[in-house]
DNA sequence: CTCACTACTCAGTGTTACTATCTACCAGTA
DNA sequence: TACTGGTAGATAGTAACACTGAGTAGTGAG
């Protein structure tokens, strides 16, 4: 991986952990992991609990202090309402995105077709 | 257009505009309009003039001035191999993150379906 | 000369992800 | 007690990027 893919996580990886949130309840070090495992592998992480400090701040979602059984109590965090609706918002920019990269990516395979008139 | 839009273009946008290039050599003024008809419709023009500054200074593109009809000569931009190296690299990094955030569209849109264990 | 359009430049700001380091709790080992 | 390693979180400093707003400069119309 190379600088692209760290730049092109920025707004990216927010999204992606509030998805991941919507799935189920999570704390910092798990959602690492979960990271990890759908294949952002190179993800710090100080990054993600710098990440959850920001979504907390913005009240995208609830958080509960939660004993464990190997280490200090952990955080856990619960998407709520107001980041379902930031997350919904994410879905419908990335897929205005994804539109007008995959537009521009067949036009750029293909040669030369266009009429900005 | 809201905030995660804008965070969403970084690392993206310089892609976008290499991948404009790549179809024929522009200017900046132009590659703004471009940018426009493509759908971008909210970059601003520094934002535009910054991104070719950089590129340039990479060695992404060949840079040539041409006397204008109607105004101060412009900068021409040509992508050239390293420049096309990179749209691919840029390609091949967007195509990893689109696979990624679909499967964990999907995964939130149906409820639960994961085996990482 | 003023206005509008074309064309480029630059200083300052806010957001984001990375790096590196630190605190803190528990279990295993010597 | 002291050391090591895994779990769990916090933080300061850095680099990169897009935005804002202002400025410079050339051409043609009024």
């Amino acid at each position: 991986m190379g600088k692209q893919a760290t730049e092109m996580l920025k707004g990216i990886l927010e999204g992606v952990v509030l998805a991941i949130l919507s799935r189920r309840p999570a704390y910092g070090y798990d959602i690492t992991a979960r990271l990890r495992a759908q294949g952002f592998s190179d993800i710090a992480e100080g990054t993600v609990y710098a990440l959850l400090v920001r979504i907390e701040q913005r009240g995208l979602v609830d958080v509960e202090k939660v004993p464990s059984e190997k280490g200090p109590p952990r955080k856990v965090y619960t998407l709520n309402g107001r980041g379902q609706e930031y997350l919904d918002e994410f879905w419908r920019t990335w897929a205005l995105l994804t539109e007008r990269l995959e537009r521009l990516h067949d036009a750029g395979t293909d040669d030369d077709t266009e009429g900005e008139g």
